[in-house]
RNA sequence: GGGGCUGUGGUGUAGCUGGCCUAACACAUCUGCCUGUCACGCAGAGGAUCGCGGGUUCGAAUCCCGUCGGCCCCGCCA
């Protein structure tokens, strides 16, 4: 027997023509006489009807089909009778009448109704994830993820892109994300590591010749999870030589606007804003920012320079700036909401949040009292504020009074609801530092990783003091305040990278020991390069609409790194353990 | 490593300021009836010792401590 038709195609086109048609048995209404059912397979549903007088022992048969029986049905398609059309289904001007029944297998109870209005513990559903997967909503996720797939492969192809692939056992190279290691049996006491991402391998293509390469390949962090995390994930990666940055930021905003084209419905501009991060710390408080959000941080340390309330003079005389963030309408915060947020700042390090609203009769606020005229004059003007708005102030460290403005801009954006979600923010994020501080390394590290080519009008200030002033030339792209996107023009020189790993107290042995084929490649006639790596699973989560990643992935794991439905990680067999030279302490 | 929320029949929830809880409701399940339903309907039935362990108490789903699982966030994620 062989299926003639899927589940979600037949229409009054068929009627009359005999079918066969397999899937699941979605509901059943049992009339006594007439049964209908709702078959369903991954293209759809179609309502089949047994009825005794047409096929008796079909009819009897089907007594015993329940929820999820996995059914075989060959009958005729019929028109519904008049006024019995179900206008919710594509396929529901018809049904099948059956004439021949066979249940191909049968089926517990499910543990939840396979359906997307039931509303299901994600940790039941994830224990039970096979029948998850066959609600619509999960199947058509998985469908948009292929499609995006395809679209992103076609794009490339075109633009004679060359897909390679690159080791999933590879070597370990800390500095980074903490890896995923496995033991080497034949080397004992050695371990392979698998990849955070395929970051040195599509270098040395590059030096290879390969001057344009993609892979839609896994990637491996062992990092704690997030929504927006999980330990293996997928990344569009992503390299080309003799290239400009523009000419990636441009490449990839074509990829882009195809995808959305071909497997979304939203709009997008054609060519996406680009801000530099110290604007997107100014402004947002992010270098990820939602600009959904209609509302910008202000920097009112000028105003409050000179005013009489101390804890912001002093903070501005201290070289540290006053933040303001206005909040619009803001009528529904009350006094309680306001000391609720200021608790929350402190879990963020900020040592304080000072706030005020304009409302008809004045400001209400516990530090108003302290503001002079002129003070409350400039903030009027600075910030344009009318009746029921309200200003958050932030004095502290540039960076604390940034985040910490940024987070609340961002949680109080949502809460009351000042943007449409449904809309969509693409922008680029340029000239990130090269090196930051790290207090607890004692040294400067890497904001993006050590490959990254310093900003080229910014290379005389790698033998100056301050190093965080050096610009790089990575770029994330970021969307709706997810970063979906980075990478940058990479270090071809090996002098000059040679000089980075110097600036990052890693010496010339550890480099060589740790890096050395890179190094050694870099030598030998490496072309100019750089690339991106796409967050493969949070692009197809944004244009699913999804608030997790877990949605877009068929088989994720928890937020404590296990999978519910195979028990992974598991403990293996002392005999494993041996060949592996590996011994377990507790 | 830290903070927050959460765990009650198969599923989703209510109860959780301790005693009327002999744990309620909806869906699902089972039985019977039903020839035009599509969240089918009607009548009936079964099913949870409230994640687990300990404590307080005359008495614990309810309070306390510990522990395990799930989710969100900070740190971490070059």
């Amino acid at each position: 027997m062989k299926r003639t038709h899927t589940c979600g195609e037949l229409n009054k086109k068929q009627v009359g023509k005999k079918v066969i048609l397999m899937g699941w048995c979605d509901v059943r209404r049992d009339h006594g006489g007439l049964i209908f059912i709702d078959l369903r397979d991954r293209w759809g549903k179609t309502q089949i009807v047994f009825d005794p007088s047409v096929a008796q022992a079909a009819q009897g048969l089907a007594k015993e089909i329940r929820s999820e029986f996995v059914l075989e049905v060959e009958g005729k398609v019929r028109k519904r009778p008049q006024g019995m059309e179900n206008k919710k289904l594509p396929t529901g001007e018809i049904e099948v009448v059956v004439q021949c029944l066979k249940i191909l297998n049968r089926c517990p109870t499910p543990p939840f109704e396979i359906s997307d209005q039931a509303d299901v513990a994600e940790e039941v559903r994830l224990k039970y994830r096979f029948l998850d997967l066959r609600r619509p909503s999960m199947q058509n996720y998985l469908i948009l993820r292929h499609k995006t797939a395809q679209a992103v492969r076609n794009y490339l192809s075109k633009q004679n892109f060359l897909e390679v692939e690159t080791p999933v056992l590879t070597r370990s190279t800390p500095e980074g994300a903490r890896d995923y290691l496995v033991p080497s049996r034949v080397q004992p006491g050695k371990f392979f590591a698998l990849p955070q991402s395929p970051q040195l391998f599509k270098q040395l293509l590059m030096v290879s010749g390969f001057d344009k390469y993609f892979q839609i390949v896994k990637c491996f962090r062992d990092e704690d999870l997030r929504a927006d995390r999980q330990p293996e994930f997928t990344q569009v990666d992503i390299e080309a030589s003799f290239v400009s940055r523009d000419d990636i930021l441009e490449m990839v905003e074509g990829l882009i606007q195809t995808v959305f084209k071909e497997v979304s419905v939203k709009n997008i501009k054609k060519s996406f804003d680009r801000l530099n991060y110290k604007d997107a710390m100014n402004w947002y408080g992010s270098d990820k920012p939602d600009r959904r959000v209609p509302w910008k941080i202000e920097d009112v340390s000028e105003i409050f320079k000179n005013s009489p309330f101390k804890i912001f003079s002093q903070a501005a005389e201290q070289g540290k700036v006053i933040k303001a963030l206005k909040v619009t309408p803001a009528q529904d915060l009350a006094r309680k909401d306001f000391e609720s947020l200021e608790s929350e700042v402190k879990g963020l390090g900020a040592k304080g949040l000072g706030w005020a609203k304009l409302t008809s009769e004045g400001w209400q606020s516990p530090i108003a009292k302290n503001f002079s005229d002129q003070d409350k004059e400039g903030l009027l003007k600075k910030l344009k504020l009318k009746a029921n708005d309200a200003v958050l102030f932030v004095a502290d460290e540039w960076a604390v009074a940034c985040q910490v403005l940024g987070a609340l801009r961002l949680s109080l954006g949502k809460k009351l609801k000042v943007f449409d979600e449904k809309t969509t923010d693409l922008c680029w994020v340029l000239d990130f530092p090269l090196f930051e501080w790290s207090a607890a390394d004692n040294r400067y590290v890497s904001v993006h990783h050590p490959f990254t080519s310093p900003h080229l009008e910014d290379l005389s200030l790698m033998n100056g003091s301050d190093l965080s002033k050096v610009r790089s030339l990575g770029y994330d792209l970021v969307m709706n305040g997810y970063e979906i996107g980075g990478g940058s023009i990479r270090i071809h020189d090996r002098d000059l990278q040679q000089k980075v790993f110097e600036t990052l107290k890693i010496s010339a042995e550890e480099a060589t020991r740790r890096f050395g084929f890179l190094l050694s490649a870099l030598e030998y006639g490496a072309p100019p390069h750089g690339g991106i790596a796409l967050g493969f699973d949070r692009l197809v989560m944004l244009l699913a609409n999804c608030s997790s990643i877990r949605d877009v992935i068929a088989f994720p794991k928890t937020t404590s790194a296990t999978c519910l439905m195979t028990e992974a990680p598991s403990e293996v067999d002392e005999a494993q353990l041996k060949e592996l030279h590996i011994q377990i302490k507790s």
